[in-house]
DNA sequence: GGTTTGCATATTGTTGACAATCTGCAAACC
DNA sequence: GGTTTGCAGATTGTCAACAATATGCAAACC
C-alpha cells in the first residue's frame, strides 16, 4: 500500500495527519502559528506563491488558507494587492480588551460552577510560580505562565463555544501584546495578587465574586498596559 | 475596456462591486446571506459544483468562500465528504447564549457610557411598536423589532471589535433560533418589559444596571426558549 | 524640473483539467 | 442469508496555466 522509498519515522503519522486534513488546513494551522509566534513582521506582507513554495504545496490551498485567517482576524486580505499580517492599533487592542474582559467575567462565573479539584490544583501550581517569579522578574516565563493560567480557567468553564470565542480574541491580543513584550515587569506583583484572588473565588465556587475578579483582572491588565506605554486609555468620544 | 453586450443599468455598479470584491468574498457574502436566511436547511450538503453554477463562477471561489464560512461558524468542511450548514444543538445553543449574555452585558454597559441621543430615541421608538405588537401577538414582526433593537445597541457601543463578535455570535445563533420560528407569543410581553427597562438604563447612563440587565435579559431569553421547547436548560456536569 | 504616459515585471484572481477519495450497488464468496 | 469484494459514478482535493491587476521605472511631454 506503500512503497518503501524511505526511513518510516514521519510516515505513518504523515499518512494519518493528511487522511484527515486537507493541505488548505495545514497551511492554515502552520500559518497561524507561525503569526502568532511572531515569526512574521507586523504588516508584513505574505506573499502566495513563496508560501506556497515553502509548504511545498501549491498556491490554491494557501489562497484558501489566507480567507480562513482572514476570518480568524489574523490577516487582512485586499484585492489584488496581497494579504498582510494584521496590525492592531492601541486603539483596536482598547477595544479587544473590553470584548476579552466580558468574556473572562463569564469564563470565571462558569469556572467557579464547573471547575474540577484537580483543575483547582493546577491553578495553584501554577500562582505558586508566579510566586516564585515575582523575585526574578522574567518577563517571559510570567507571560506564558498568564497564558496558561488564562485558557487553564477558559477550560474549566465547560464551554466549548466560550473557549473558541476566547482563543480567538486572545490571539488577536497577541498580534499586538508581542509588539510590547519587553514590557515593564514592576507590574508582575500586582498581577499575581489578582491571580491569587481568582483562584480563591473559583475554589470557593463564589461565581459572581470570580466574574468580577475576572472582568476587573483583565480591565486593569488594559490600564498598566497602557501606563507602561505611557499613555491614557483612548476612548470613544460620545457623539449625538 | 467594456463590449457593448447589453443593456447597461447594472454596468457601472457591478463593475465597481468586481473591482472592490473578489468572486471569493461575493461568494462568500452571498452564501451567507442565504444560510442566515435559512435558504438552506440545517445539515444541508452543500454541493461545490452546484452553487458554483449557480453563481457563474468557477469552483475555486467558492471552496475559498467555504472555508470563511467554516471559520465564521456558519458551515461545516469534512475533507472529502463536503461542506454542510451547521446545525447547532439545544446544548451547543446553551453554550452560545452564554458567550451572548457576556458580550451583551458588555454593550450594555458601553452603549450606557457612548449612545446618543439620536440613538436613545430610535431605542424608544422600537421599544414603542414592541408595545403596540403585545397586542397583536406576531411573532415574525416582533423577531425583527428585536433584532433591531439589539444591533442598534451594539452600534451605539462604539467598539468594532466588540461589534464583529456579537454579529457572530448572533449569527451562529439563528442557525439554532430558525428551528424554532413558530416560537410562542406569549413571553413578548415580558421581553418587552425588559427591553424597556434596559433602555431606562441606558438612557440614565447608569452603566452597572445596563450591563447587569443585559446581562439577565439574554439568560432570561435562554430559559424563555428552553419553557417552549418544554425542556430544562442543559448545564455541564461538574467532573474532577 | 515636474508631471504624465507607456511599457516590463511581478503578483494576484480565476479557471479548467487531472488525481484522489467516497458512495452505492451488484456480484462473488463463505 | 450475510459478508466481502470490486467496480462505476459522483464529488472533492490539488495543481498548473492563463487572464487581470498593480508596481516601478523610464521616456515623452508641458
Amino acid at each position: 500500500m506503500q512503497p518503501p522509498s524511505q526511513k518510516h519515522p514521519p510516515a505513518k503519522e504523515t499518512i494519518g495527519i493528511l487522511r484527515e486534513n486537507s493541505l488548505s488546513m495545514l497551511a492554515h494551522h502552520e500559518l497561524k502559528r507561525r503569526i502568532i509566534a511572531g515569526e512574521f513582521a507586523a504588516g508584513a506582507k505574505l506573499n502566495e506563491a513563496e508560501i506556497a513554495l515553502a509548504l511545498g504545496v501549491s498556491r490554491g490551498p494557501v489562497r484558501e488558507a489566507f480567507l480562513a485567517l482572514d476570518q480568524a482576524g489574523l490577516v487582512r486580505v485586499v484585492k489584488n494587492r496581497g494579504v498582510f499580517v494584521r496590525e492592531i492599533s492601541l486603539e483596536e487592542a482598547d477595544e479587544i480588551y473590553e470584548v476579552r474582559a466580558a468574556l473572562e467575567g463569564m469564563i470565571g462565573r462558569l469556572a467557579a460552577r464547573h471547575i474540577g479539584g484537580d483543575e483547582i490544583a493546577q491553578l495553584r501550581g501554577i500562582v505558586k510560580k508566579m510566586v516564585a517569579l515575582d523575585k526574578t522578574r522574567k518577563a517571559g516565563a510570567y507571560f506564558l505562565l498568564n497564558v496558561e493560567f488564562h485558557d487553564l480557567l477558559a477550560r474549566a468553564a465547560r464551554n466549548k463555544a466560550m473557549l473558541v470565542n476566547y482563543r480567538r480574541v486572545i490571539n488577536e491580543l497577541d498580534l499586538y501584546r508581542r509588539e510590547t513584550i519587553t514590557r515593564s515587569t514592576e507590574n508582575i506583583p500586582i498581577s499575581t495578587l489578582e491571580h491569587v484572588a481568582i483562584v480563591e473565588a473559583v475554589a470557593a465556587r463564589d461565581e459572581k465574586r470570580a466574574a468580577t475578579l475576572m472582568f476587573d483582572h483583565v480591565m486593569q491588565s488594559r490600564e498598566r498596559l497602557h501606563c507602561v506605554l505611557q499613555k491614557p486609555p483612548v476612548r470613544a468620544k460620545r457623539d449625538g
